[in-house]
RNA sequence: UGUCCGAUGGUGUAACUGGCAACACGUUUGAUUUUGGUUCAAAAGAGUCCAGGUUCGAGCCCUGGUCGGACAACCA
């Protein structure tokens, strides 16, 4: 039992780690952080990175900042920052007290760019914004140097101190690293360091009216923190070589980047700018519609913090990018949801039957288990009486042999309760929709056992008139029609699925549920996982779809249909 | 006509210093079942982008291609 140590193969992150961790480097020591700009909300890709960097601190015994990259105001907001701490908090992982702000190092990056300017290595340009563009070359056409390249360091101590003085319009000049404009990576071709820009900012005011830029900021802060490996995604390759650079110049703590594949789901887009113009085009209800591959979205949707944490597992981590199969991340809700949620009966799509030889007015009590899958969840009543719902879906007048519900003349079990045969189906006279069915029912078989052995094939969920009472649905579906709405075009709107939401609004709910609030979780027996949603009131308990469960009729039919 | 990165069943990830390509999801089949759920058992499905080379032996090493992605914000 000792030896038998699962067979863990490292990712290669892991593998960098315990080769650095055997050459003692860092102290031996392992120091990661989750960098978000406050700039919009978190989703599933954003979950992997979290599990990824927390994580590893956890499994190498170190530790993990959060920190936000709050360098543009422009774009950023508070807003976003107590939903990204929400957010991190609810999938499980804890920060301690080590939650940091790029914009607490303001002062230390200013006297870090004082120190590059005394280098020689920075300076100050009064090239506007498409001058700059147009000097910087293209990736095959090396650039060519700003005529303000040469300033001597005086005047680039001068100016830069009048910058942050105020003393110069939005734009008008730039402090920018002196590198190479002919370098094959553009990045390296005199980046900017400082901008101006006369906003304020959320966290230090209008203390400051220039900025720095993210490949300054975030090198520097990483080494501030003593970042033992700064992991971040493939975007940031080509960044890599300058982050070097500042910090070599610099001569301070030099953590290491390491870049992965980022997450991409099928059926879904994944980036904040995109899932932003969805929000504010009101293609979806906000960011923590159910719809959202958001991280409130799927908390919102059913989803718990361990199912995403093992999709995170479960997807691993590489650099090669491809796309995700949601029905991946669906199955980890499943499998977890399967041990957690309660069982209950709602009927969806109601359909009248009236059990012609039960007594008027009489009601019994059943009993029926709360969780199959778990003892301890004991078992609950419920309410038998002659008038009861089934769903519309369980009854066919022409049903093919498959077919294992309820249809004319034949008998089907009532789950927990009686088995019943169907005698009269009633219809409105002008549609022919069936209106309501009418049943016998054998009273040897209370509890959904006959004593003569007969045997029912299928068992339907049922409520009584009795004791249920009316709730709102919303069915979800996936947001896109396609699998990768980006393959294409840039027009990722136009396979927008039109049938991403149905409201149901004439459900009907066991009684049982009547308390339930935001949040909790249920297994409607045979129809799927469901969520207690926010927008739940006294007057109107709302549930969302989290998820069907897998199934194998649909898939019969499916096959019949075809033949 | 640049630099960097990548390429393993349908999807994603493995294969420790070269040694019978494995796991998960998905798919299919069967068993069990008072959820057409769960569970259990089994099967199909790649010979590792291509071409050479090194080697007794290559998914792993070397050379050359091909294909895909990233990079030209005073965004991150």
């Amino acid at each position: 039992m000792d030896t038998k140590s699962e067979k863990t193969s490292l990712n290669f992150i892991q593998s960098i780690i315990e080769e650095d961790l055997r050459n003692n480097k860092n102290d031996s020591k392992v120091h990661t952080r989750f960098p978000p700009e406050p700039n919009g909300y978190l989703h599933i890709g954003h979950a992997k990175s979290i599990c990824l960097n927390f994580g590893i601190a956890k499994k190498y015994n170190g530790l993990c900042n959060l920190r936000f990259d709050d360098t543009n105001p422009n774009k950023e907001d508070v807003e976003y920052v107590d939903s990204i701490k929400e957010d991190v908090k609810w999938l499980g992982f804890d920060w301690g007290d080590r939650m940091y702000y790029a914009s607490d190092y303001f002062d230390k990056l200013y006297n870090y760019a004082i120190q590059l300017i005394k280098l020689g290595k920075a300076y100050v340009c009064d090239l506007s914004a498409e001058e700059i563009s147009q000097y910087r070359g293209t990736p095959q056409k090396p650039g060519k140097e700003s005529p303000y390249r040469n300033r001597s360091i005086e005047e680039n101590l001068d100016l830069f101190q009048r910058m942050r003085a105020g003393e110069f319009k939005d734009g008008t000049k730039i402090l920018r690293a002196k590198i190479d404009m002919s370098s094959p990576n553009m990045h390296m071709r005199d980046p900017a360091i400082y901008r101006i820009r006369r906003m304020s900012h959320h966290r230090t005011g209008d203390k400051w009216c220039i900025y720095p830029m993210y490949d300054f900021a975030h090198c520097v802060s990483d080494s501030i923190e003593n970042i033992t490996h700064s992991i971040c995604t493939l975007e940031f390759e080509v960044h890599r070589p300058l982050y070097d650079w500042f910090l070599n110049e610099l001569n301070i703590f030099h953590p290491q980047q390491i870049e992965f594949a980022r997450l991409n789901l099928s059926y879904t887009v994944m980036s904040k700018r995109k899932l932003m113009e969805l929000v504010e085009e009101n293609y979806v209800s906000g960011w923590d519609d159910p719809r959202m591959p958001t991280i409130s979205g799927l908390r919102r949707r059913g989803y718990t913090p361990e199912s995403i944490r093992n999709f995170a597992d479960t997807i691993g981590v590489a650099k090669r990018d491809g796309i995700i199969d949601v029905a991946l991340l669906e199955h980890s809700l499943r499998e977890d949801l399967n041990k957690k949620a309660n069982r209950v009966m709602c009927v969806l799509n109601p359909l009248k039957v009236i059990i012609d030889n039960y007594p008027e007015g009489q009601t019994e009590e059943l009993d029926a288990v709360n969780n199959p899958e778990d003892a301890s969840k004991g078992t609950r009543k419920i309410k038998f009486s002659k008038v009861i719902y089934i769903e519309r879906d369980d009854f066919r007048e022409e049903a093919p042999r498959k077919f294992f519900r309820l249809k004319p003349g034949k008998e089907v079990r009532l789950r927990y309760a009686y088995f019943i045969k169907c005698v009269d189906v009633v219809k409105d006279p002008n549609t022919g929709e069936i209106t309501e069915l009418h049943c016998t029912y054998d009273p040897e078989s209370k509890g959904g056992k006959s004593p003569d052995g007969r045997k029912v094939k299928g068992t339907i969920h049922w409520v009584s008139a009795e004791d249920s009472f009316n709730i709102e649905v919303r069915l979800y579906d996936r947001l896109f029609t396609v699998e990768n709405p980006l393959a294409q075009d840039k027009d990722f709107k136009k396979y927008l699925n039109k049938d991403s939401i149905k409201i149901l609004k004439n459900c009907l709910a066991e009684s049982s549920l009547k308390d339930v609030k935001a949040g909790e979780k249920f297994q409607f027996e045979r129809l799927g996982y469901f969520c207690v949603d926010k927008d739940s009131d006294n007057e109107n308990i709302v549930f969302n779809r989290a998820l069907p469960l897998r199934d194998s009729w649909a898939k019969i039919e499916n096959k019949i249909k075809k033949l």
